[in-house]
RNA sequence: GGGCCCGUAGCCUAGUCUGGACAAGGCGACAGCCUUCGGAGCUGUAGAUCGGGGGUUCAAAUCCCUCCGGGUCCGCCA
């Protein structure tokens, strides 16, 4: 609605340039708050080209242009000192309503794209559990997935399990060392052990480590089953935490895939006039780049990057790649572009999100030194708990878990999304628990409020003209935002920025929150009005849900 | 040292890509709001040299230059 409402607006604004026999590119549309619906900034762009003042320009546009042609735009007004000024048709704003209650996903969803985006993200190294700088990764990639879904994106998010390479062949000496108990989580043991691992390793270990990874190498079967079992062991775990939090991969692709089928080759190959041995080892140089990238050890064995190519150029026969990577990865993000050039293939796009570091500094797996996501989720659930518990005291044991979980789970989603990824974090545990920081709870009571309001009535029949009673300053507000939904899950899927749609989320909540407080519904005026009233909670609640569930968390009907 | 990123009220953040109308929220502080639908809510007040300086522009938090803080990368690690 929101979108035609801005289509006409741009038509309209064409029109008047051809008229003026004009060309200029930005129409300087924006949205205004408070001010108007749509407006443009037109005529200070074209007055230096006239030579006229902006506000002679601007009147000139407005006055040429025909109120009665249009549909959604009912006004049109030149503000000084050079603002056109647009505002959309609250008729049609309430007609909406109908088109949310017949078909909610019609409204919601956009049209199909016929492009499949293969999403990778997370992709920790099965060395332990997942702590809060994975997280970041995980629920921008995991959001982003749902967005461009319903963006009409085909997608397909995958995990690379690095399940080769330098730290598996540690980790498999220790795991020979020292044993499995495997009594726990698997994760977190081997996180333990990997640890342990590392600081018990002196240069005597070396040719053992190195024996390890030629045997990777290899394909030696021993050894790459009694590996197997180790990885699967640690990542069930990470697999568990991930799905306390509604994450899910489509496919995990295990790095060793590209070694045993024997992919590395036609990668070296295609690359070949760019490649240059030093010292034994195989490096590939870039004309535009001072820093090379090794692809293989004087030893002959492979290194991350090759695989990692030989991943991409798989993928990429699937659909277009997205990979989300942390900042540590920016300088070999540029190299893997550049490399897939060379190879001819697609370049993936890539979003960099910035650390999450602890207040006593960075954190890191190998010293074991890290806040867990499953710590986190642990905290957070309990303080959940009894925050519920505290206000319905009434429920049973096992309503306060439901609601708990689903609370502590929208709250670490919202928390860790609303951020722009290029924003380092400076992680906060105690603001982390502390739900009244957290804006997930408050959008789920928005729209717990809107359930019970719609229990406590029968809306009866609808017919469409009691809609028309729906004139008052909230809820046309109301209206506005929630015909704006499509347009800002587009825009957050274009720039692949889920925070813009968080944010979203959030005002929807807090302009129903108002609406709430000012407009009785139950207790309106007339029956008309409160029928007209109800729909509109209706559509609200409609709307919201399908937000949440955007934001991969859920809605709860009481809370 | 070089590259990249960040710096917006006491604290956390949006806005920077695409320059426009009073810099927008949340937490905390203070003052209010339950004879109406759930107070995990709402209203109001105080609080900002948009890191400093220069430049471009009719217009700069936004673009350019420079300096200062902080982070990060510059592995035959992943």
């Amino acid at each position: 609605m929101f979108l035609k409402f801005k289509k006409e607006v741009t038509e309209v604004l064409e029109d008047s340039l051809n008229e003026l026999d004009l060309d200029v590119d930005d129409l300087g549309i924006e949205e205004p708050r408070d001010i108007a619906d749509l407006a443009s900034t037109l005529p200070f762009s074209i007055s230096s080209i006239l030579g006229e003042d902006p506000s002679v320009v601007g009147e000139k546009i407005v006055a040429k242009i025909d109120l009665g042609e249009l549909k959604y735009i009912s006004d049109v007004k030149f503000k000084e000192p050079g603002y056109i000024n647009f505002y959309v048709d609250e008729g049609k704003l309430r007609q909406m309503i109908f088109d949310i209650l017949e078909e909610p996903k019609k409204f919601m969803e956009l049209e199909d794209k016929d492009e499949k985006i293969i999403l990778e993200h997370t992709s920790a190294n099965p060395t332990g559990p997942l702590h809060i700088g994975h997280l970041r990764n995980a629920l921008i990639g995991d959001t982003l997935a749902r967005i461009l879904e319903r963006a009409g994106y085909s997608v397909e998010t995958q995990y690379y399990l690095n399940d080769l390479g330098r730290q598996m062949a540690l980790l498999l000496l220790g795991v020979r060392k020292f044993g499995l108990q495997k009594s726990g989580k698997g994760d977190h043991e081997i996180g333990e052990l990997y640890k342990r691992s590392n600081n018990f390793v002196d240069d005597s270990d070396e040719g053992d480590i190195e024996l390890i990874m030629q045997k990777f190498e290899q394909g030696d079967e021993d050894v790459l089953d009694e590996l197997d079992s180790i990885v699967n062991y640690c990542f069930e775990g990470i697999q568990k935490t991930l799905s306390r939090l509604n994450i899910k991969h489509d496919q995990v692709v295990k790095e060793s895939k590209f070694v045993e089928e024997n992919r590395l080759s036609e990668v070296i190959d295609s690359l070949e006039p760019n490649l240059e041995e030093s010292d034994g080892s195989l490096q590939l140089n870039f004309q535009d780049m001072d820093k090379e990238l090794v692809l293989k050890r004087s030893d002959g064995t492979s290194v991350y990057a090759l695989r990692d190519l030989a991943y991409h150029k798989w993928k990429n026969k699937r659909g277009s790649m997205l990979d989300i990577l942390g900042a540590d990865h920016k300088l070999y993000s540029k190299q893997l572009v550049k490399a897939l050039e060379l190879m001819d293939i697609d370049s993936p796009e890539i979003i960099i999100f910035e650390f999450v570091s602890l207040p006593e500094g960075g954190m890191s797996k190998r010293k074991g030194q890290f806040i867990s996501a499953d710590e986190l989720i642990d905290k957070v659930q309990k303080a959940a708990f009894d925050e519920v518990s505290g206000k319905r005291q009434e429920k049973n044991q096992e309503w306060k878990e439901k609601i708990a979980d689903l609370v502590a789970r929208g709250a670490i989603r919202y928390d860790f999304i609303k951020v722009a990824p290029k924003k380092p974090i400076k992680f906060n545990i105690k603001k982390a628990v502390d739900l009244n920081e957290q804006g997930a709870p408050f959008i789920q009571y928005s729209f717990a409020r809107a359930t019970s309001i719609l229990d406590n009535s029968d809306l009866g029949s609808i017919s469409t003209q009691e809609i028309d009673s729906l004139d008052n300053e909230r809820s046309k507000e109301l209206l506005k935002l929630i015909s704006k939904m499509p347009s800002e899950l587009k825009k957050a899927a274009e720039k692949k920025r889920p925070h813009y749609f968080a944010e979203y989320v959030f005002e929807l909540a807090s302009k129903f929150n108002e609406f709430y407080r000012d407009v009785p519904v139950l207790q309106a005026g007339n029956a008309n009005e409160k029928k007209a009233r109800l729909l509109l909670v209706r559509a609200f609640k409609l709307v919201m849900e399908e937000a949440i569930n955007i934001l991969g968390f859920e809605a709860p009907e009481e809370m």
